[in-house]
DNA sequence: AATTATTTTTAGATTTGTCTAAAATATATT
DNA sequence: AATATATTTTAGACAAATCTAAAAATAATT
């Protein structure tokens, strides 16, 4: 397996997310995706296609073939488990961590994520609820729900949070929800959409409607 | 504080670890310890002084000023921090940590590096015995060195120890070990790492490696 | 279908860090 | 002191990654 620089494994990474989305990624949006300009994209789609990971051909549009999959995610994985690690162990804010993991996930060596995803203890998701790579790049997959739409009184886990503004943290911090946290729903108020909700060895607590759409959960 | 390369930074550490032994360092040295040729020292040299981190005479070699050594710092203590975790907490052999803080003393957050030395125990030695700037770039002048590769049948003082949790001290409190205490390694045991010691007094007891790991000391 | 607008690529320049080969300076030796 | 040797610097080139401005291809609109 031949060796990637930051720049191209940034690249990588970013035409990964991209072509989940569309299935054809186009130039522009890989630019805005990178925040750089259109003519550095054509450079780097061409060092890329030359190297073997992309399917690209002349204002045709772009996608990463499985040699270029594969690198995607083991950059997405040493970001998760960076990201894992310093929420869980360094203790840092949900919204910190992304900007830390974007200059560790490019540290070389492969001994040292395996270490660290065992010491990590194997986690399957990273502090924002996303599925973390395991060491073949297969990914777990889980049906995750919207909390506003589970089912009453099943226990639910807490898989994911999708507005991760600071905001959003803060109210969950209040209410004691964490990636991973245990509840069931009570009962649905009608009038607002807001929801009773008891959190394992808690006491019961109402939240709106707009908070449990942002929450997904996972169940049996 | 401006802001340096990764290519600058290993430039800046290299000298500080040469002018520790000669007091003004020269081109081909730097050379050979960056693995690079003179001309490229040269260039660098020239773009250090105009950034004023040096002190630099054409042809009468050079050292870093106080701003320099303060930068230098950082580094060595980012370095040691993470060779630190790597053998402590991830379970790295002592040959192997170097390599990889190579790469992970360049990563820039000045809050992870914080967070990572308070979750550490702010511990003053690496896993090598050499000391650990603080953040203000105070370096701890006395030798210690690791109980767990510390020298057989000499008379060893406790001068430190890493992790401070309390089931640490409660386990320390057991053995009788403490700050200042005298001890001497009587063996090793290969199969598990522990050791058998003897505190001065005292009958002889055998410690895991977990806990010598932990455990500073330094002798004449 | 022709024209306009958008997207993408090319051509050429720039910055950073490196190199080789030659010139300049300093040091050592006779 | 003169010459030889070693060290250091300069000059010019190169690769990686980026940019701007212009050209080419594609898509949208009249």
């Amino acid at each position: 397996m031949t060796n990637f620089s930051v720049s191209e494994e940034n690249y990588i990474k970013s035409i990964y997310h991209l072509q989940q989305d569309t299935h054809t990624v186009n130039t522009n949006s890989l630019a805005v995706e990178m925040n750089t300009k259109p003519a550095s994209v054509t450079d780097m789609l061409k060092k890329l296609k030359q190297k073997k990971i992309l399917q690209y051909e002349k204002y045709k549009g772009f996608r990463l073939n499985e040699n270029g999959k594969k690198i995607a995610l083991t950059v997405v994985r040493k970001h998760r488990l960076w990201e894992f690690f310093l929420a869980n162990n360094l203790g840092f804010e949900w919204d910190k961590v992304h900007a830390i993991a974007e200059e560790l996930e490019h540290i070389s060596s492969q001994e040292l994520i395996q270490k660290l995803d065992s010491y990590l203890g194997n986690p399957s998701f990273d502090p924002h609820g996303d599925p973390i790579p395991d060491k073949h790049g297969n990914i777990p997959h889980l049906k995750q729900r919207c909390l506003a739409i589970a089912p009453i009184n099943k226990t639910l886990i807490v898989s994911s949070v999708t507005n991760q503004t600071a905001e959003m943290l803060d109210m969950l911090k209040h209410y004691k929800i964490k990636i991973g946290s245990s509840l069931k729903i009570i009962r649905h108020f009608t009038f607002d959409g807001s929801m009773e909700i008891r959190l394992l060895k808690n006491a019961a607590c109402v939240i709106s409607d707009p908070v449990a759409k942002n929450v997904f959960v996972h169940y049996d």
